[in-house]
DNA sequence: CAGAATCCCATTCGATACTG
DNA sequence: CAGTATCGAATGGGATTCTG
């Protein structure tokens, strides 16, 4: 039998490689399996945790509690209490777990040339968000300015765009004034749209696109998706 | 015993998670163990088997095999055979494997801002190579052009510097002439030089730099870490 | 050298049940 | 709701051996 367990307390991380470079640390830090995937679902917000495990079909239980402890001691993760007076537990990024975002946005940019790619797969409402920011041509989005609403099945958020960059808040059930609102039940339902430049009324779509047409149309038109290869 | 394998040739990817966002899709595709190192020792040219072992220290044979199958039925990797007439099996990036260098680039810069980064662990020569390219300043290294030679430990490595963008090709055993020479015995004697700015006749260094003197400091000073965290 | 084939142990995972 | 505890099954990986 082993009589130690000699990594109770020390070298949490530093696991797998023993190496200097950045990037094989960074896998050591959210290389694990589900770990991109839990810090992606909080890329826009705190979340709560049953409310994670819910956005992450086949995780279980156990395995987002310790993914969520080994990314909290990593200084990824930090837990608080929402504002009283209902206060619960969440999960939200660090400053430093949010400036994560431009390495989900390279991810995705590079994975999404592969012919092996499937848009077809479930896709969750703040994935949708994130391919977004992703896929946005700055330079096109500079000459425009606008607020939208994007309602994904229960989620709803507020896209702000300005000066170049869009940003999201989440939304509960209150109210909102926009320029532009982006209904579907699903994220996959937007793809088609967004991406695909499909009309919205084109007969199958799911998705309802309400605001002046021309204004909706220059909003779809600052997405574009890098060229696949081959 | 098992009758079926049913994942010999259908889904070899898409094992982990059912998600059509780009970003986890990238992490089944590079994000198993090892996998994302193996393409880093790729990224400047060309290497045989055994050579990609011994600069991996703690992965098998077994494994090693297994990651470049993988990695090639995904398209990211190619086995070539070298020039003849020495006729060896290497294996190589395919282009859009290459195009992975900004995504490693920016985990290794997002990583490296972690307090429990650890800089004095062994590096590889060509993540060391690597790292001048992510950290590179580019508006001060628009202004230089030059050719400097690194030598580390066996590895012989040819840069070139121009537009701003620096470029690096292995070299054999034959003499070149540049403008710079680096030369030390393992990649982690170039750090307090390239990012620590510790002048490199300082007692205690072991490397050695021969060229013009100014040349070197406007050289390492192109090379700049992000600000660590907290 | 470049792997393929076995063997076997350690870890990890998922499912289920349980708790404050 | 937010986890913890337990357990069996699957997987992964290291060591070793063998082959062209």
């Amino acid at each position: 039998m082993k009589l130690r367990k000699e990594t109770e307390a020390g070298e949490i991380h530093g696991k797998w490689y023993e190496d200097a470079c950045g990037a094989a640390f960074a896998m050591e830090l959210i290389g694990e399996r589900w770990s991109l995937l839990v810090v992606r679902e909080l890329m826009l917000g705190g979340r709560r945790f049953s409310d994670i495990r819910a956005s992450l079909p086949g995780i279980s239980a156990k395995v987002l509690t310790e993914r969520l402890e080994r990314l909290e001691s990593a200084g990824i993760v930090v837990r608080t209490l929402s504002e009283p007076p209902a206060s619960v537990q969440l999960y939200d990024l660090t400053e430093w777990g949010r400036a994560a975002e431009p390495l989900i946005q390279e991810l995705g940019r590079w994975a999404v040339r592969s012919p092996l790619h499937d848009p077809t797969l479930p896709m969750t409402p703040v994935a949708l968000m994130l391919s977004m920011r992703t896929m946005l041509v700055v330079e096109k989005a500079e000459k425009l300015a606008l607020t939208a609403l994007f309602e994904v099945g229960q989620d709803r958020f507020l896209g702000r765009l300005e000066d170049g960059a869009l940003s999201f808040t989440r939304l509960g059930t209150d109210a909102v004034e926009t320029d532009l609102t982006f209904k579907a039940p699903t994220a996959g339902d937007f793809l088609p749209v967004l991406y695909g430049k499909v009309p919205p009324d084109t007969p199958g779509m799911r998705i309802e696109v309400t605001g002046e047409r021309d204004l909706a149309g220059a909003f779809i038109d600052l997405f574009v998706l890098p060229p696949k290869i081959r």
